[in-house]
DNA sequence: CGCAATATTGACCACTCTCAATGAGGGTGG
DNA sequence: CCACCCTCATTGAGAGTGGTCAATATTGCG
């Protein structure tokens, strides 16, 4: 039922209580790279404050961003398949991040089939999360986008004990744009006509969700390729056991 | 550069070389399912021949696709977060799959790292191919997206061996529109439209494609979120070591 | 041979992109 | 402390892509 926007997750800590590894975490400004695409794999990264936005960039000097990451969340997934990073991750903020070597990473998923499942779990949510995402893009107006991008994140923070109602963006309208495939006009003129129709207050970064159902009614809503009563969509749970998620 | 359309791969058998198992094709009719949602995560399947859609049956009735599968390709991952599916699999037209027990799987993994460090780079892989197709559907035209389609299709035809400049699509331009997020008049015109170009020739199901280059220029030109000159866009590399690829 | 499903084509219209202008914040230097 | 600048955000007007509705082939099947 809640939508899918960003990532999916394992227990926040679950790497680390898994591996039994707590590396102490590494402080980056605003604008720093954890890595760029064609690093190597050398390691993962748990957020551990701040944010961090994962993006490929474009040929055209342009980028596209794949993701928003938040303290518990893991990153570096992108660099699975080849041993190399595709995605580039910069923080939001300054943020802190731990790091876990994918040397040790595999060690652990040798040693301690506990570890292998939960890496597989984490990996095969992160496969859901981004096949909820196609959903959200591909077939969502730009309302449906916006409210799905929000109640995730809404989400997300609830499940760190944050309030789901009221919080901070970390990222620019321009993100929000690029990650939602819409124009930043969009977004701006979406958050203007939810503030009118009373389901949030928005002033800059601070939202406040204050209709969080008719929100989400409206992320199951509009396809604007179904009909002209644009039935209710389900957008698949993005339950998890633990608090935390994964990314890129 | 080429785009990226349907799922990401490992080596075509490499599943059974490395698992050392290749049980026998079981064929299924047009329409069977191999699994639906909810069914338990019993095992993962190759298909041998023939085709399969992987898709999210929806809260009202409607679907959503979210892979087409050809011989040599992995479907069931879409399991591997909760231990049951979350989509349903079913045949495009008469088709045989081989099964392979995730309890075996589990096994093999143990056992055997380097079947554990081929799952992972296959996971990566399709993870990469998400991302791909979530770029192909937010931020592409209806043209850009249904030549990354024909693009994806030909590719991996190719790496199998077949034609890539001429084939026959086992699924619906409803099948095809719902995958790629829009209508089927859409489709139907752009195809229409694609041949008037002279880029393809299509009739029905079939699709013999005349101008690979222009199509690829295609994919990479239009998002309509960029600007008035659509600058090219890197899709990444879809590139694998095997021929085979795989799926949700 | 007809019925049903699939595909194509046309007319119309809505959503959202583009272009352009204005307003609000945050930083720097005078 | 204020003026200035630069980035980010908002708002308006016009245009274009693509969705919806509807009618007409075409195919496949019983």
């Amino acid at each position: 039922m809640r939508p899918a926007c960003l990532p999916c997750g394992l227990a926040p800590e679950g790497l680390e209580r898994l591996t039994g590894v707590s590396p102490r975490p590494l402080p980056v400004g605003h604008g720093d790279h954890a890595f760029r695409p064609g690093d190597p794999l050398r390691a993962l990264y748990v957020v551990k404050s701040g944010s961090v936005k994962v993006y490929k960039p474009m040929a055209d000097g342009d980028e596209q961003i794949v993701g928003f990451h938040f303290p518990g969340e893991l990153i570096g997934l992108d660099g699975l398949a080849t041993n190399s990073h595709t995605c580039a991750a910069a923080a939001l903020e300054t943020t802190t991040m731990c790091e876990f070597p994918v040397i040790q990473l595999h060690e652990m998923c040798h040693n301690y089939p506990l570890v292998r499942h939960e890496f597989n779990r984490l990996l095969g949510n992160h496969l859901t999360h981004l096949r909820n995402m196609l959903l959200l893009v591909g077939r969502k107006s730009a309302e449906g986008r916006l409210a799905g991008f929000l109640l995730d994140l809404s989400g997300r923070l609830k499940a760190r004990g944050y309030s789901p109602c009221q919080f901070y963006l970390s990222m620019s309208r321009l993100d929000i744009a690029n990650y939602l495939g819409l124009a930043v006009e969009t977004v701006s003129r979406v958050f203007s006509r939810f503030q009118d129709e009373g389901l949030l207050s928005v002033q800059l970064r601070h939202v406040a969700i204050q209709d969080l159902d008719r929100l989400g009614r409206l992320v199951n809503a509009g396809s604007g390729l179904v009909g002209p009563f644009r039935p209710p969509r389900q957008l698949g749970a993005m339950t998890f056991a633990g608090a935390a998620t994964m990314s890129s």
